[in-house]
DNA sequence: GGCCAGGCTAGCA
DNA sequence: TGCTAGCATGGC
């Protein structure tokens, strides 16, 4: 990671191609997202740190982003921590250009390149927030899914007023492990989702599970760790790889954003069948997340 | 009003 | 190993 204290602000640079800007169109394209609050051209957003949550500014700067921290700056060490939030959640360190090499090869990924060229896999940097919220949006409408997140952030989350909004911190494990599945229904998570979800805030806060142990595993094994947890499947093991662990072979081919993403580009009436699927992306490998993440910023 | 939604589990053959 | 009912409700 590439990082440059500037005192009152910092920059983290991203390795070539990096466009903040086109992240910022994926960031703004989730409008009903709560995490975040995106002002013009610069997104707000509060990033833990040991020395407390930390509202950050963050901004384009030439090859990389510019964050600023317009309540209180953080020490040498929060700046740290910081940088290396924003480097994963933008998946700034990535050689993507490997990717652009085999798009350029086929035919329904060749066209989405020049429009989005630097954007990244915006990702969902914390274990418990990226499963959570895989849990939640599957099998319902993303508008909905978003309600129940907000509610549960609501609910459950701290914040910090800024400027007239609220800038939020997801629910820590230790206090959604001790929740009854039936205050979760009030909020309307589905009996099974609400267990879930209290499951693995258990297995997070008594240390069975957690970032660190998985971080080093390979694809295979992370996938098939991630799959041994009650509730999480194929698609949400594929889609936590891709968000939180940035493997950019995870592939959740059994995405409905991702097959109307694809009808739409094929000018089809109907969507692709998997197996289709499969074989369109035969030439993909490797980075499939990537291929993923630019159709779904390519339709809707 | 009816089909679909960023699927998964458990039960069955 | 492969198939499917049931989940649970909102969106459009």
């Amino acid at each position: 990671m590439n990082w440059h204290d500037d005192e009152s602000y910092i920059t983290v640079t991203g390795r070539e191609p990096f466009r903040f800007e086109a992240c910022l169109k994926w960031l703004k394209k989730r409008d009903k997202e709560i995490m975040y609050e995106v002002v013009g051209e610069c997104v707000f957003i509060l990033i833990p740190t040991e020395e407390g949550a930390v509202l950050s500014g963050i901004e384009g700067a030439y090859d990389g982003v510019k964050v600023t921290f317009p309540l209180t700056a953080p020490t040498e060490a929060g700046k740290a921590q910081i940088a290396s939030f924003v480097n994963e959640w933008f998946d700034m360190d990535k050689d993507i250009l490997p990717f652009y090499q085999l798009a350029a090869q086929d035919p329904v990924l060749k066209p989405l390149i020049p429009e989005f060229k630097g954007m990244r896999v915006v990702g969902i940097p914390d274990l418990f927030e990226a499963l959570t919220w895989a849990i939640i949006g599957q099998q319902i409408n993303l508008t909905f899914a978003y309600k129940v997140k907000r509610r549960f952030i609501e609910q459950y989350g701290e914040h910090i007023p800024f400027k007239g909004r609220r800038y939020w911190l997801f629910p820590r494990p230790e206090r959604v492990a001790e929740l009854d599945p039936a205050e979760l229904r009030e909020l309307q998570f589905s009996m099974r989702k609400a267990e879930y979800i209290i499951d693995i805030a258990k297995l997070i806060r008594d240390r069975k599970l957690s970032k660190e142990k998985l971080r080093n595993y390979t694809p295979a094994t992370l996938k098939k760790e991630l799959m041994s947890i009650r509730g999480v499947g194929n698609w949400s093991a594929d889609y936590v790889r891709m968000k939180c662990f940035r493997q950019p072979d995870a592939f959740p081919v059994a995405d409905v954003g991702l097959h109307n993403a694809l009808k739409a580009r094929l000018g089809r009436d109907r969507k692709p069948a998997v197996e289709e699927i499969m074989e369109m992306a035969a030439g993909w490998s490797g980075w499939e997340a990537y291929a993923v993440f630019y159709l779904w910023m390519s339709s809707g």
